[in-house]
DNA sequence: AGCACGCCGACT
DNA sequence: GTCGGCGTGCTC
C-alpha cells in the first residue's frame, strides 16, 4: 500500500499536490477525489501513488473522499502519453478523457414509476366485477396482467384509457406504484431484428485469422484492413468483435461521424443487441452519461463511437477498430490536439490488444507503417455482392471552354447527363470539393494556379498586402498582371460555393427540385437527418453539397454523380491535397449505383492528366499511392518526417509578428539541425475574429526530442496574455 | 485557475 | 473611517 496520493486539482493549473491517503481508502490510479485544497475543498485526480513526498510530509493533508474509480488504470498513462506528445498540460488530458456531464456530474439518474399489482392483489378475479361497474378500470387490469409491470404512459396506451382509472386503482390499493433508475435510451424505439454472422470470403477469412491470431500474441500488431467500398470490411469487424467478446473482453469502434451514419450503429446493434452502447456528438447530455456509465460499470461490452469515445473506460479491451482511419475528423482541433487513430494504436500497445485501421484509402502514414512492417496488413479485393461498379469518366473543361468560347460551371456533358436524369426520374447528387477557403490566384480562362516553385504547393493570396505567399517556406511573389500560361487579364481571387451552383443550377434546371447541403444550410442538429430523409424519398431530384455529403449514405435511386470541379482540392495550399482529392472521389464514386442500377460518375476537371484523377478513374489506390509517394519523399514531407505547426495569435499584426519571429528564433536554438525550420508567416487566413495569425512549420525525423524541446518552450516562454501560442503536433489542417 | 491578502482612491 | 479597485502569491 503507498502512502501518499498525488493530486491534480481538476483545474488549468496542471500542477499536482500530495495527500496522505485515509485508512481503509481504496485509493487507486484514475480515482476521483475531493481534497482540501488552501481553505476550500475541490475536486482532482489522483495520477500517481508514491511511498515518498518532496513536500515536507508533516504538513500533507488527507484527502477528503474517494468518489469513485472514473479512469482505468492504464488510461492515465496513455494519458500522460497524450499530454507530453501533444504538448499540453496533464489536466487538459484528463479532462478529455471524460464526457463533460460526467465531469461536472450535473446530471441526474433518470427514475421512472412502474406500475405493478399489489402483492396480495389476484388481478384475474377482479376483472368481471370490474367490467360491469368500471369499463376503463377492467381495461387497465387486463392490459397489466400481460406487462406484469409497466410505465404509466405505456399502460395508458396499452388498455386505451385516460390517466384516471389508474389514479383510481392506485387509491385503492390495486396497483403498486415503484420508483426505478432507468438509463436514458439514446435509440429510441429503434427497432433491431438481431443478424446472423455471415459467411465470409476466402479474403475475410484471411483478415480475420490475422486479427483473432494477433489477440493471443504478447505484443498485439496493428492490423490494417486495406478493403475496396463494398468488399465487407464491416463484417470482418463484427466477427473479430465477437471473438474479442468470448474472451471476455470489450471492443471498442470508431467511426468518423457517427451522428452521419446511423446505418452502421443499427449494423452493430444488430448482431451484439444490448451490449452496444454508443458515444457521440448526437447524445443529449442525459444520454452521455448514462452511456458512460453503463461502460464504466461493466453493462455493456461495446462502444461505437467518434473520436471520444476511444476514451471508453472499459478496462479490458479486446479489440480496437478504428473505421475509415484516414478521415481527418478524427485529429481533434481544440488542445488536446490528438489523433484518434494515433492515439488508438496507443491504447492497444498499453492494453495489449489488436487495433485494426480499415479503410478503401489507408492514409499516407499508415501506408507507410504496414510498408515498413509495423503494421500488419490484410487486403479485400472483392465485392461479395453482385454490386456493380459505377463507370467514371472525366470531363476536360478546358476542351468545354475552347468550344463554348466562355467559362462554364456545367460542362454539356454534365447537363445532358442531369436531364437524362430528370427524364428518368431518377436522382442526382451535384458535389463541390471545396475546402476551406479559396485563397489562391487562379486564371479565369485556363485555370492557372500560381505555385511555389520550392514547395509544389499553391501560393495563397494576401488581400490586404496584394501579395503571393507560400506559406511553407515563407517565399513572397506579388501577383502577376495576366495568366502567365495564356495570357488572359481575369486573374480571380475568388473561389466557388455550393450556394452559386445552386443558383446556376436552378437556372439550367428551373423544374428541377433542387436541395443543398453544407455546413451554413445545416445549421439545425436534425436538419441533416431530415433532409437526407426527404432526398432518400424522393423530395428532391438533385442534392448539391460539400464533403458532408459523401459520407456513407445509401441511396438506390442516386445514379448521377457529377463533381462540379475537382480541381478545387487540389489546388489547396496543403501537401496532402491529392491525397484528399483521391480520398473523396473514391467516396463520391461509391455514392452513385448503389442500388441495383449502374451507376455514372462525371468529374469535371481543368487538370485530367492529374494522377490522383487518372488514378480515381482507374479506382487504382496503389497506383496513386505509388505515385503520390515519390513526391513526398522527395520533399520529406508526412510521413517521410513529422511535422508541427505552430499557430501564433493576437489583437496586433506588428507585435504578432514580432513575437513570432523571436519564438522562431527561440526553437531553432533548441532544435537540432536535422529539424528544418520554416520561417513564420501569416496564416492563409489573417485575421479571425479581430485575432491575427501567424504560424510557423517545422518538419523533423526526430518527434520525441522536438516535443521535448516544444514542452519545455511551452511551460518557459512568456507571452502577454492576450498573445496565445498553439502547438499542433501532426497537424491535419495547415490553415 | 481561484481565492485571499493588501495597499491605495472615492464615498457616506 | 470603509467600500472596493485588481496586483501578487500561494495552494500539498
Amino acid at each position: 500500500m503507498s502512502k501518499f496520493a498525488r493530486v491534480l486539482p481538476d483545474m488549468s493549473l496542471d500542477k499536482t499536490f500530495d495527500y496522505k491517503i485515509p485508512a481503509g481508502m481504496d485509493l487507486r490510479l484514475g480515482c476521483r477525489v475531493r481534497i482540501p485544497f488552501g481553505r476550500t475543498e475541490r475536486t482532482g485526480y489522483v495520477v500517481d501513488l508514491v511511498d515518498k513526498s518532496d513536500f515536507p510530509e508533516n504538513r500533507l493533508k488527507a484527502i477528503a473522499i474517494n468518489e469513485g474509480h472514473l479512469i482505468p488504470e492504464k488510461m492515465m498513462q496513455l494519458g500522460q502519453w497524450i499530454a507530453d506528445y501533444y504538448c499540453t498540460g496533464m489536466i487538459q488530458s484528463v479532462r478529455n478523457m471524460l464526457p463533460a456531464p460526467v465531469r461536472k456530474d450535473k446530471v441526474k439518474e433518470k427514475t421512472q414509476k412502474l406500475l405493478s399489482f399489489a402483492s396480495d392483489i389476484q388481478p384475474a378475479s377482479l376483472v368481471p366485477e370490474l367490467e360491469k361497474k368500471y369499463p376503463p378500470r377492467a381495461a387497465v387490469v387486463k392490459a397489466l396482467i400481460g406487462l406484469k409491470e409497466a410505465p404509466q404512459s405505456l399502460l395508458m396506451k396499452v388498455a386505451n384509457v385516460s390517466a384516471s382509472p389508474i389514479k383510481s386503482l392506485l387509491k385503492a390499493g390495486v396497483l403498486e406504484e415503484e420508483v426505478r433508475h432507468v438509463e436514458r435510451d439514446p435509440f429510441g424505439d429503434e427497432e433491431v431484428i438481431i443478424t446472423k454472422p455471415l459467411e465470409l470470403t476466402e479474403e475475410q477469412s484471411v483478415a480475420l485469422k490475422l486479427i483473432t491470431d494477433e489477440m493471443d500474441e504478447e505484443k498485439p500488431s496493428t492490423v490494417v484492413l486495406y478493403g475496396i467500398t463494398g468488399s465487407g470490411k464491416t463484417e470482418v469487424y463484427l466477427q473479430a468483435i465477437a471473438e474479442a467478446l468470448t474472451r471476455g473482453k470489450q471492443a471498442i469502434v470508431l467511426v468518423p461521424e457517427i451522428s452521419l451514419t446511423p446505418q452502421t450503429v443499427h449494423r452493430f446493434r444488430a448482431r451484439f443487441g444490448k451490449s452496444v452502447s454508443v458515444l457521440h456528438s448526437g447524445l443529449s447530455e442525459g444520454e452521455r452519461y448514462d452511456q458512460w456509465k453503463l461502460i464504466s460499470r461493466g453493462e455493456t461490452q461495446i462502444v461505437v463511437g467518434a473520436r471520444s469515445a476511444l476514451f471508453a473506460p472499459f478496462h479490458d479491451p479486446g479489440i480496437i477498430v478504428v473505421d475509415e482511419e484516414h478521415e481527418p475528423s478524427y485529429k481533434q482541433d481544440s488542445h488536446p490536439r490528438y489523433n484518434a487513430r494515433d492515439i488508438a494504436v496507443m491504447r492497444g500497445i498499453m492494453d495489449k490488444c489488436p487495433v485494426v485501421l480499415g479503410s478503401a484509402t489507408p492514409s499516407f502514414e499508415t501506408m507507410n507503417n504496414a510498408n515498413q512492417g509495423k503494421y500488419k496488413m490484410a487486403k479485400l479485393t472483392q465485392r461479395p455482392s453482385t454490386a456493380v461498379v459505377p463507370s467514371i469518366k472525366l470531363v476536360d473543361m478546358r476542351t468545354e471552354a475552347a468550344a463554348t468560347g466562355a467559362n462554364q460551371i456545367f460542362s454539356r456533358e454534365l447537363i445532358e447527363a442531369v436531364k437524362q436524369q430528370l427524364h428518368d426520374r431518377m436522382q442526382t447528387i451535384l458535389f463541390l470539393n471545396r475546402r476551406g477557403y479559396s485563397t489562391h490566384l487562379t486564371c479565369e480562362k485556363c485555370q492557372y494556379t500560381s505555385k511555389c516553385g520550392d514547395c509544389s504547393t499553391s501560393h495563397t493570396y494576401h488581400r490586404k498586402s496584394n501579395v503571393l505567399i507560400c506559406h511553407l517556406c515563407g517565399d513572397i511573389k506579388e501577383p502577376p498582371p495576366k495568366c502567365p500560361e495564356c495570357g488572359n487579364n481575369d486573374l480571380s481571387f475568388s473561389g466557388l460555393g455550393t450556394e452559386k451552383i445552386e443558383r446556376l443550377c436552378r437556372g439550367v434546371f428551373p423544374n428541377a427540385r433542387i436541395a443543398r447541403m453544407d455546413s451554413d444550410t445545416m445549421t439545425r442538429k436534425d436538419s441533416h437527418k431530415t433532409m437526407l430523409g426527404d432526398f432518400q424519398q424522393g423530395k428532391y431530384d438533385i442534392l448539391i453539397g460539400t464533403q458532408m455529403i459523401a459520407k456513407g449514405l445509401h441511396f438506390p435511386r442516386v445514379t448521377l454523380v457529377g463533381v462540379v470541379f475537382a480541381d478545387a482540392g487540389l489546388n489547396m495550399a496543403d501537401f496532402r491535397a491529392a491525397e484528399r482529392t483521391f480520398q473523396l472521389l473514391a467516396q463520391v464514386s461509391g455514392r452513385s449505383g448503389r442500388g441495383d442500377d449502374a451507376g455514372r460518375v462525371l468529374i469535371q476537371t481543368y487538370n485530367p492528366t492529374h494522377p490522383a484523377l487518372q488514378c480515381a478513374l482507374e479506382g487504382d489506390f496503389d497506383a496513386f499511392y505509388e505515385d503520390e509517394k515519390m513526391g513526398r519523399e522527395v520533399m520529406k514531407f508526412p510521413p517521410f518526417s513529422k511535422m508541427v505547426l505552430i499557430h501564433f495569435r493576437g489583437p496586433e499584426e506588428g507585435p504578432l509578428a514580432s513575437l513570432a519571429s523571436d519564438f522562431s528564433r527561440r526553437l531553432s536554438e533548441a532544435c537540432s539541425k536535422d529539424d528544418r525550420l520554416m520561417p513564420a508567416v501569416p496564416s492563409p487566413i489573417e485575421k479571425i475574429r479581430g485575432q491575427y495569425r501567424y504560424q510557423l512549420t517545422i518538419f523533423s525525423d526526430n518527434i520525441r526530442r522536438l516535443v521535448r524541446v516544444l514542452n519545455w518552450l511551452r511551460l518557459n516562454y512568456k507571452t502577454s496574455a492576450e498573445y496565445k501560442i498553439i502547438i499542433d503536433v501532426d497537424p491535419q489542417s495547415l490553415m
